[in-house]
RNA sequence: GGUCCGAUAGCUCAGUCGGUAGAGCAAAUGGCUUUUAACCAUUGGGUCCCAGGUUCGAGUCCUGGUCGGAUCACCA
């Protein structure tokens, strides 16, 4: 009867927008009270309470602001004294807490929007509630006896019922199942945990936004265009890797999730777009580890009349701008170890081995498997070998060597770089060459795209083109080891119900 | 795919030598008008991941499986 659940709630616009918890606590008149009183309680010993006379002049000050109008879910169970109660509101960021006295408030019918008439309305509403309920609320800041900025309510709203408990609020979700599998449960109960260790859920999501609007912003700023080519293929090319394969029905064909856009890019750069850059998915039919996820989030950008070199340079400037606009520093400490992005170093790979007079294959050996862990501190290889370069331009000095450099930090590659090859006719040779590894059983060597032959015989400038592990980049700046926690829903095994799992279990 | 570890109340966990299934939080009821991991009292809550086996008796031991994690291989 009647609508149990509002469509809305008109918040009111003390902090200029919409009052959110977050805006209302932020906002400045506010959070100098706040401040105020953060600092009379500071100076007293423990369990001692902030002077009457003081903390009267600060709730005068808070009054004259005027009543706020705020909503959040129920952030802890409701501490009753009888007839008063607290608990704390949650906006999924910060949290606020409020005061509701059983004389002070009213109900607001969710079918009138009017106080309901009844005495004592909004005390019963308020033992209704659970842990975890949405609420709204109407009143004015006050501090209490012990120094905490809180609503006092007049007007109270039942919004929405949250009809499963909510988890545990000192330990928040320890199962990494139901952390990534349902990552609205994991993002609820970081945001209500009492205690944390490190970034919330939340936090490492806002972090990892932040890291790509500035990392856009950057871009942008220096003159390059965001593009989206095509995510379905009818080649799976542009990098060394085993594709997803689909079926389009209309046309009968297969198509391939894409490996990488990069030779759609460099056709953008054939067209006439100067710099280019694409920011998003890409897909890998392969293992599932702690650094490897099916899709993966890469940046991807192309600079005509630019090398690797000068590849490296602007690298260097886009992650030192973006993980301080993301982290608001430089040095930041990752499993132990501080990484300190102010500095890249450059190796050759010869060097970074050590070893001379090692054949390619020998070379990528020892480097895979015994220097790439060493290098901590943000690291530039550079002089990969060629022939596991396809499609990389051959260094003048040395044609053994590709113009190619992989960034590495905390032993993890988080980017591949290099001066494109741009003559048609020795692209099409390293084509035929990749044909033949896949003849003898490499199933990542590419395979022959006549159409991107055609692109590059119209002509392309030279130029540099770089690809970035977003998600990878997302784990060295919010200290998670593993991919699954910087992405919000990362891939997994279906969830199977008990039985299904006990047929399937008969049919083996 | 190999190896190792784990799964017990809604959540976090304990469970000794194989002998009646436990705690805290959450929930329910009552009390308490400035508390804050509120407090006090009372109550309810279990497919001990699943299927077999050993045993008088299995949360515990054995075998197989499911799911998850770590690690190695693979993956620039």
């Amino acid at each position: 009867m009647g609508n149990a659940y509002p469509n809305k709630f008109a918040r009111s616009r003390l902090s200029g927008s919409e009052d959110t918890i977050t805006s209302v606590t932020a906002h400045a008149a506010v959070a100098e009270i706040a401040s105020e009183m953060e600092a009379i309680v500071a100076g007293l010993g423990e369990g001692e309470r902030p002077p009457v006379e003081r903390k009267d002049a600060l709730n005068q000050r808070l009054r004259g602001l005027g009543n706020v109008r705020i909503a959040g879910r129920l952030a802890v169970p409701p501490r009753v004294m009888g007839k008063a109660a607290f608990v704390h509101l949650s906006d999924g960021i910060s949290r606020l807490q409020i005061y509701v006295r059983k004389q002070d408030a009213v109900a607001i019918s969710n079918v009138t929007g009017d106080a309901l008439p009844e005495e004592g309305a909004a005390w019963e509403v308020f033992g209704n509630l659970d842990h975890g309920d949405f609420i709204g609320v109407e009143g004015y800041l006050f501090i209490t006896n012990t120094g905490e900025l809180s609503v006092h309510v007049e007007k109270l709203q039942f919004l929405a019922k949250a009809m499963l408990p909510m988890p545990d609020k000192m330990h928040g979700i320890a199962d990494p199942e139901i952390r990534q599998r349902q990552r609205y449960a994991d993002l609820i109960a970081s945001s209500l945990q009492i205690e944390h260790e490190a970034l919330t859920t939340r936090e490492v999501f806002e972090r990892r936004a932040k890291l790509i609007s500035s990392i856009r912003n950057y871009l942008e700023a220096h003159g390059y265009i965001e593009v989206e080519t095509p995510m379905l293929t009818p080649k799976a090319t542009g990098a060394a890797a085993k594709p997803f394969v689909t079926h389009h029905n209309a046309l009968d064909i297969e198509l391939y999730a894409r490996i990488a856009p990069e030779l759609y890019l460099k056709r953008l750069v054939v067209g006439g777009f100067e710099k280019v850059y694409e920011l998003n998915r890409n897909f890998r039919n392969e293992g599932i580890s702690y650094k490897h996820n099916p899709e993966f989030t890469m940046l991807e950008f192309y600079c005509a009349y630019m090398d690797v070199n000068g590849m490296m340079d602007f690298c260097e400037e886009l992650l030192r701008e973006s993980v301080q606009k993301a982290t608001g520093g430089l040095k930041l400490t990752y499993e132990g170890n501080e990484i300190d992005f102010s500095s890249f170093r450059r190796l050759t790979m010869r060097e970074a081995v050590g070893g001379d007079g090692l054949s390619d294959a020998e070379l990528l050996k020892e480097f895979d498997g015994r220097v790439e862990e060493t290098l901590i501190q943000p690291t530039f290889i550079v002089d990969f070998p060629k022939s596991v370069s396809p499609l990389s331009k051959a260094s003048p000095e040395d044609p053994r060597i590709a113009e190619r450099f992989e960034l590495f930090i905390n032993g993890m590659e988080v980017a591949n770089g290099f001066s494109e090859l741009n003559d048609p006719r020795e692209q099409y040779e390293r084509f035929v060459d990749q044909m033949n590894e896949r003849d003898r059983g490499d199933e990542e060597a590419m395979v022959m795209d006549e159409d991107y032959i055609r692109a590059l015989s119209y002509g392309m400038p030279p130029a540099a083109g770089i690809g970035i592990g977003i998600d990878r980049l997302t784990m060295m700046i919010t200290n998670k080891h593993s991919i699954r926690d910087v992405i919000l829903f990362p891939h997994m095994r279906p969830e199977r119900k008990g039985h299904e799992a006990d047929e399937q279990a008969g049919e083996e």
